[in-house]
DNA sequence: ACTCTTGTTAAAAC
DNA sequence: GGTTTTAACAAGAG
């Protein structure tokens, strides 16, 4: 489940391998992971890859002598870059594994961008809900213009976050996780943020205080932060670029720890489904 | 065979 | 127009 830190991390790291990098082929093996472009191939053939940013949990390549081109990458669910280099080797935030423990291409590998000095990257996604998909600068803005600020914006502005809370009326987990609102939170570190800042997920947006609106919003950006630091949680199907788990999971304090005792008071963490998903928290430290 | 899993989007409802 | 809900997507784990 890739979230902001997951994507952070997966940019940092391709950042590093492939900016600069000239396009030789691009072999696809699920139209849909392409956005069913027959074009993709033929139009990044030879561009040169100037940069990767990031919005939220989108990832966006932009190409050298090219202000009109762009590549989106979104990872969804179960979507993972891995790098080669030359030698075949898979090559993360320094370290690596053989090309033969990964299996690249392999059953799940949705498409392969090979580049001149023989490096290449695989997208593989187990359930094909991610997708690169070429677009131009109109298409770039209408996706950038999707997302609310990122919580981890030094600008982030705690007194917008909380006026605009007090116009929602679903739970206050929900209002988190629509990226719309603010960017870059999913499923784990909602549940985590609002643990760290002593709110139930269930409370209703417009009822959360100034005092927790602002609690909400610095414990979002220093989960995310942390987790960055340590290259991002993998609980299920992340891996980074190298096909290394993130670190993160030895500090979550919720997140899949129901049954067990709140660090913070002693309580018992409980599970719950709340905004259509499955929700940890704890009944006697988070009002 | 059935349920459950999750990030986003489009569409409909409010 | 902004907000909210729902269904849809897809494949694997249990």
């Amino acid at each position: 489940m890739p979230e902001l830190p997951e994507v952070e991390t997966v940019r940092m790291q391709l950042k590093s391998k492939v900016v600069g990098k000239t396009i030789t082929s691009v072999e696809v093996f699920h139209a849909k992971s392409v956005n069913n472009d027959e074009t993709i191939e033929d139009r990044l053939v030879g561009k040169v890859i100037a940069e990767i940013d990031r919005i939220g949990k989108l990832m966006i390549f932009s190409f050298v002598n090219e202000d009109n081109l762009f590549l989106l990458a979104h990872l969804k669910m179960t979507g993972q870059f891995f790098y080669l280099d030359e030698g075949g080797e898979a090559v993360g935030g320094g370290h690596s594994v053989t090309a033969t423990d990964r299996d690249l291409p392999g059953r799940h590998t949705r498409a392969t961008i090979h580049f001149t000095d023989h490096s290449a990257l695989h997208f593989n996604d187990m359930r094909i809900f991610g997708y690169l998909k070429l677009t131009d600068k109109a298409g770039r803005d209408a996706a950038k213009a999707r997302f609310g600020p990122e919580p981890i914006n030094p600008k982030f502005d705690t007194e917008w976050f909380y006026q605009k809370l007090k116009k929602r009326k679903t739970p206050i987990k929900a209002a988190l996780l629509d990226q719309t609102f603010i960017a870059g939170l999913g499923n784990i570190y909602v549940d985590e943020t609002l643990w760290r800042a002593k709110v139930r997920p269930t409370r209703l947006a417009d009822k959360v205080t100034k005092k927790e609106a602002a609690a909400i919003a610095a414990a979002s950006r220093d989960v995310m932060n942390e987790s960055i630091n340590v290259g991002g949680t993998t609980f299920q199907h992340f891996k980074d670029t190298g096909g290394k788990n993130g670190n993160f999971k030895d500090y979550l304090k919720v997140f899949g720890q129901q049954g067990k005792k709140c660090e913070r008071c002693g309580g018992t963490i409980e599970k719950i489904r709340c905004a259509g998903r499955g929700t940890h928290y704890c009944p006697s430290c988070q009002k």
